[in-house]
This record gives C-alpha cells, sequence and structure tokens, in this order.
DNA sequence: TTGAAAGCGCTAACAA
DNA sequence: TTGTTAGCGCTTTCAA
C-alpha cells in the first residue's frame, strides 16, 4: 500500500550504516543535543548535505509527540475569505512557521459550524492553532479551551486567558474619527457590518467615544451594522445621505469599496458631495480615484507575530495575554 | 518536552488493556480489515464511541507510510490569491479531503520560487499535491515529477504524462465569442492578464478561433495582454475605445471589474456607449448594474474533482489524463 | 564521546 | 478468530 514516491528515501539508519556509526550518533549530530565528537558532527553533517538526508517529521514527530503542523483557522463564508486581510495574515503566518520549519494546517470554519476544527484537533493533526478572527459568539474559542490544545487568536475577545493579537482598533477608530471632527466635520454616519465580530463591535465604540469625546451628536438613525451584501451598503448609504450627512465612516476595505461603488453609480462625488473614510485600507481601496482617508494596518505582520507567540506557548516560553500592534491614519483627498 | 494538550490522550493501547484484547483485535475493528468476530467488533467500536477514542493519524501513517495530509499549492501574489477563484476551489479541496480524513497543507509559490512547495514534498509532509494553477514555464510542474510525488494540476499544461482538472476554456471562448459576432458585433478589443498562466493563452485561442471561423478581423493593436495593474488595464480601455471597439471581452473577472469600474469614472454607459463581456464570472461582477455577460464555471468542483482524482492516484486507480469540467454561457443586460 | 535499546501509536505479517 | 511480534524513522535514556 504505502506510499514510495520517493524512491531513495534515505532514513538515518541508511546514513548511520554508511558512516559507519550508530542512529543516535546521526541523531545527535542533526539536532545539536547531547556530547558529541566536532569532527563525528562534521562528517555527518557534510554526508546529509552531499546525499541531501532530510529527517523525516512524521516519525520525528511521533516520537517526541509533535506534528510539526499549525492548523491556520480561517473563515468559510467566501465574502469574507476573499478579502486581502486573511490572505496577507496567512501570509505572515506561512512565513513564520516555515522559518521554524513548521506547516500550515487549513481549517475553514463557519459561523456555525466548526466540525473542521473538530476534526483536525481532535484527530491530534496539529501542535497548536491560530484563529484568523474572532467573534462575539465564537463556537471556536470554547472549544480550543476545553481541548487544551495551545492556541492563539488574532483579534480580540472577552473569553478568559486567551492569548490575543490584535491592532488597537479603538484607539485608531477614535483618533481618525477625532481627526475629522477636528477638521469640521459634524454628521457622520457608520456603514458596518457583522456585529457578531468582534473588531466590529470595538470600531464602533472607538468612532463613537470620540463623537461623545468632542460632543458630536449621532442617534442610532445613522449607525448601520450588520451590512453584509452590497444591497445592505446601498440602502445605508441612501438613507445617511438623506439624513443629511457630511462623511461615511466605512468599517473596512468591502464595505468602503462598496460604498465608493455605490456613490459613482449614482454620480455623486468624493468629497465634494460626501466625505468618505475607512477604519481598514486594503489594495480593494489604495487606487481609488479620489484617494481614500484610511487608517493602514499590517495583516502580514498580525499573522507573523501570532506565529511566533505561538511558538513561544509551545515552548512554554511566557507571553503576553494581549499585544496590540500599531497602526497608521492616511489622510487622503476623500475628506479634503 | 512533547506537547501533552490532551491529557486524556487515549491510544489503542489504552482501549485493548480495558477491553482485555490485544491491539491488533482493536485495529482490525477499526479498519475493518482481516477477520474478526461480529461481538468482538461491535464491543470495540462501542467502547471506543463512548470513550472517544480516535487514532492518531501521525501514528497511523508512518506505519502506512503516508501523511493523511495534501498539498494544496496557491500563488502567494496577493492580487492572484484574492480572486474568488483560488478560495473557491480550496473549499473543494478542502471538502472531498476531509470526507477521506485528509488535511490540507498550504503550499504558498512565487512564478518565480518555489521553495515553500519543494521544502513540503522533500520533508515527506504529504501524499500528493494539487497545483492550483498552471503556468507556461512553470517550476512546480517539473520539479514534481521529478520528485514523483503524485500530483494533479487544476488547469492545462503542455508538460507530458501530468494529470488535469480544467474547464473547457478554449471551447467556451470560442462559443462566447461566436454568439456575440452572431448578434451583429463586428469590432472586438480583448483586454487580458498575465500571458505566461496557461488558461490565459487558451481564452485567447478560443476567442481568435471564432473570429477567424466567422471571418471577422482583428489587430494586434486590439489585443492587450498582460494588464496586471489597474494602470494597464486603463491604457488598453482607452486605447481600445479609441480604436473604435464595440466590445471589450475582458479575460476574468478581476479585469472586467477593473475596466467597468474605468468605464464608471469616465462616464462611459454599458451597453449604450460600449459592451462588455467576461470570460470568467464570480460575485466580483455578478452583482454589477447592468448585469454582465460572462461565462461560468464551477470552481468548487474544480477543486473537488482534482482532489478526487488524486486519491483515485494514490489508491492505484486508474484516472484521465485530463478531465473537462463544464461550462455555462450567461448573456446578460451588458452586450444586449 | 558513542552505542544499544526502548519507545512514540499504529499496522500487518505470521502464529496459534 | 485472536495474539505475538516486528517494524515505520526518529529521539532519548542508560550504559559503556
Amino acid at each position: 500500500m504505502g506510499n514510495e514516491y520517493i524512491e531513495d528515501k534515505v532514513t538515518i539508519e541508511d546514513v548511520a550504516n554508511a558512516l559507519g556509526i550508530s542512529k543516535s550518533t546521526v541523531s545527535r549530530a542533526i539536532s545539536g543535543k547531547g556530547r558529541i565528537g566536532k569532527e563525528t558532527r562534521e562528517r555527518v553533517l557534510s554526508y546529509i548535505k552531499e546525499h541531501n538526508y532530510k529527517p523525516n517529521p512524521i516519525a520525528k514527530g511521533l516520537s517526541e509527540s509533535k506534528t510539526y503542523n499549525i492548523c491556520w483557522v480561517a473563515p468559510g463564508d467566501s465574502s469574507m475569505t476573499a478579502l486581502p486581510f486573511f490572505q496577507r495574515c496567512m501570509a505572515g503566518v506561512v512565513d513564520a512557521a516555515s522559518a521554524e520549519n513548521y506547516d500550515i494546517l487549513m481549517g475553514v470554519v463557519y459561523d456555525d459550524n466548526i466540525s473542521h476544527l473538530k476534526r483536525i484537533v481532535s484527530n491530534h493533526k496539529v501542535d497548536g492553532v491560530i484563529l484568523g478572527r474572532t467573534l462575539i459568539n465564537d463556537e471556536s474559542i470554547p472549544y480550543l479551551i476545553e481541548s487544551k490544545v495551545p492556541f492563539v487568536a488574532i483579534g480580540s475577545t472577552d473569553y478568559k486567558d486567551v492569548v490575543q493579537i490584535d491592532n488597537d482598533h479603538f484607539k485608531a477608530c477614535n483618533e481618525l474619527t477625532s481627526i475629522l471632527i477636528m477638521k469640521g466635520i459634524k454628521r457622520f454616519a457608520l456603514i458596518g457590518g457583522d456585529s457578531n465580530h468582534v473588531v466590529n463591535r470595538t470600531r464602533r465604540e472607538g468612532f463613537l467615544h470620540a463623537l461623545k469625546e468632542q460632543k458630536i451628536d449621532i442617534t442610532d438613525d445613522d449607525i448601520f451594522m450588520n451590512c453584509l451584501s452590497d444591497e445592505d451598503v446601498e440602502r445605508a448609504t441612501d438613507t445617511a445621505l438623506r439624513n443629511g450627512a457630511e462623511c461615511l465612516m466605512c468599517m473596512d476595505d468591502g464595505i468602503c469599496s462598496a460604498t465608493i461603488a455605490k456613490l459613482k453609480r449614482d454620480e455623486i462625488s468624493i468629497p465634494e458631495d460626501i466625505k468618505i473614510a475607512s477604519f481598514y485600507n486594503s489594495e480593494l481601496l489604495s487606487n481609488n480615484q479620489p484617494t481614500i482617508t484610511a487608517l493602514q494596518y499590517d495583516p502580514k505582520e498580525l499573522g507573523i507575530n501570532a506565529c511566533k507567540t505561538l511558538f513561544d506557548i509551545l515552548n512554554g516560553i511566557e507571553v503576553e495575554q494581549k499585544v496590540m500592534l500599531s497602526y497608521e491614519v492616511q489622510l487622503k483627498s476623500s475628506t479634503q
């Protein structure tokens, strides 16, 4: 049965025999653990390089009770998964994992179905898990806690003792909003996504906090959460315009690009007729005309950081409960 | 060291001891291979269900020389990876793999750098590979052939003996173009992407073949390949319009949505001022106004098919060298 | 500094 | 029908 596709599958035993030494010596030479003669080590190292020997991580893993795999959990609904954010994040995770000779196993979850993640974890296929996003009612987190698998979340959560890597969305949204207020804008509308996503709630709070601080009024009529489809965005935009909004605050790149498209269709000019800003910048917006005021984060950095943190946990190194990565406010012509 | 996160990590030996039988009997009960008493099997099965025992695939794999992992190879350049196509395809692969208790390992390649794929394959981390797309000058394919790992490609290639799953882009593009010609369109322009991608060349050929068959002229001045950025698309569109094109044929969803955006910016109406069609439909286009004439494929089906084919190969079942999945021509208002 | 041997959790001859 | 045993390829005591 087995799968012998690499015919010259050379094992540690082959190396040991060829060199007339024991397997354990070869193992020591490679791992650097334990004492070993300098000359012996060099002999082994040069032999394996020449013969292109690579230790089999499956066997290594079995003996060490490791898998050398990390599970990257991404949302399965394609409206989400197509966002550049997840791609970038994952790229960071892949890079950081590769550096430690680890690989990434895909875990696909839906808002209400984490069976795929469960299969992977309960099958012992991974040493740890990185959650790509957090929900308010997140099935994954309690499951991961209960299963005792080490994990870190990208995003924030109220669950206790969860290691979190996030950008400081509250501070960022607060800051961007404050700046726009100082520039004289008084009537805002907020177009937001799924309020079951922690990040969306946080952004809303940062936004509202700035308004409150600067004593700018807003009613619930100008806050449009749960805009999941283009139609939702369209409706929100229409209402906001009717209500006299001066500036549309879009909660993320997807919503902002839908809003821009809607405004273009209606031949409403930015920024002359309406100003617009986004709480998340990405290539969906970056080559728009006019340029869009937005908050800039580095999702790849988030992925790298999450993965490195997970390795620290796996290695028994103490880590911070919550790391907040920085952001940048980019003021562009859409709010001039 | 090891990673004992599941405290109640129950092994086949525990099960055997608890039941007062041997490991091999338990193994047989689970796998169904070999002879075993009906009563014994049921005793085992009910015990493992109750105690939630799951065989460790790492150990199983070591003993069978299998990994129970498949490598999904996706392009790393984010302009590509963000396309819904790859997400959908991968979703299909994940589903089909899960059904066989297999998992998906991410392999990220760049046009000129397949080191990540090499690491995964040479480390024996996967039983097979699924290539998400094919290039004209594809480093991955010769590498995979040489390494002797079983693989299937989504897309077409001229390399010999490669198992390929594809949509019939030539036929589809030929058909769509022919229909538009019959509707009276005489002046076409083609806006296309990277000509190092096999699919882009094939689409161009299908398009040109229809023109030739129906004796419609086109010059190289109206064929714009390698439009990789929005600026490229913009320039191509401008030139095509200046040359008097009646209909812009866009090679994929990304290019088409860039073209539409450009036309909107310039306040050029579809289909009054210019008609437009896409050789690939996706949600990037599907809720556009006006609706867009396009070819519809099912990328998830492609992924499922590729994965099932790979399993056939792994199981020594003979497979077809090349499978062509169907498509649908959707005539909408953009070409009225 | 090195080697022998046991063990990681499972499968698969081979015996009984 | 079931048990015993020998691996799969590696790490890690324990001896030498």
